[in-house]
DNA sequence: CATGGGATTGACT
DNA sequence: GTCAATCCCATGC
């Protein structure tokens, strides 16, 4: 009968959980490329991240504790979302313990599932351009500043999970970080070497 | 309470 | 290459 057939799509892999996010915040960074984040029908492979943390100026937490940043000392594993230049959501995975203000930016990522819906919200067809910047990835997957301070891990709105296939062994790139205008050499930023889904080469 | 500054994007010269 | 949009937040008067 219809009701034993296999469902459409395969059911969603366990999201990675806060002890993934609970380490220094460069092998974070790291390991997130190629994992999947999915949000409201829509899904994409990170191929694109960036590191933050509270010793250096770039980071929102170098202030300290605000109600900005109340959200990136709290415990890992949770999402931290705020608005960049009045018009756009940014996501970030806080990380390391909580205490310690940190997270990794996720600048880009590869459209898996969902493509229709994004094409839908961000008014474009070319893939490469749909999730191709941290205020376009939010916006094809409909994230918003509602979503600040929710958990990555499973009970939240936004979920990340591991590596798929071919994921596995990805190649990363380091360089500097982009659009700051503090602590600039630190070659913070990991893309996927070869992506065509990233911000910036 | 006023002000200045963005972890960006898209349109335009 | 330049530039405006637009709003949240931290800071200072």
């Amino acid at each position: 009968m219809s009701a034993d057939r296999a469902p459409a799509s395969p059911p969603a892999p366990t999201p990675l959980p806060a002890a993934f996010y609970d380490r220094p915040v460069l092998e974070v960074a790291r390991d997130l490329v190629g994992c999947v984040v999915s949000h409201a029908g829509a899904s994409g492979v990170i191929v694109e991240t960036e590191a933050y943390h509270d010793s250096e100026a770039a980071c929102h937490a170098f202030v300290g504790v605000t109600n900005r940043t109340r959200t990136l000392f709290g415990p890992p594993g949770r999402a931290y979302v705020y608005r960049s230049y009045g018009i756009h959501a940014l996501l970030n995975a806080v990380c390391e313990p909580e205490g310690v203000g940190a997270a990794v930016l996720i600048r880009a990522l590869e459209p898996l599932e969902g493509v229709a819906l994004m094409r839908a919200r961000r008014g474009l067809e070319r893939i490469e351009q749909l999730c191709s910047g941290p205020g376009k990835l939010t916006q094809a997957l409909g994230i918003e500043l509602a979503e600040n301070d929710t958990p990555l891990t499973g009970a939240g709105p936004v979920a990340i999970g591991p590596r798929p296939d071919g994921w596995r062994d990805v190649e990363l790139v380091a360089s500097r970080r982009i659009g700051i205008t503090k602590a600039v050499e630190l070659p913070w930023r990991f893309c996927a070497r070869g992506s065509a889904h990233v911000s910036r080469p």
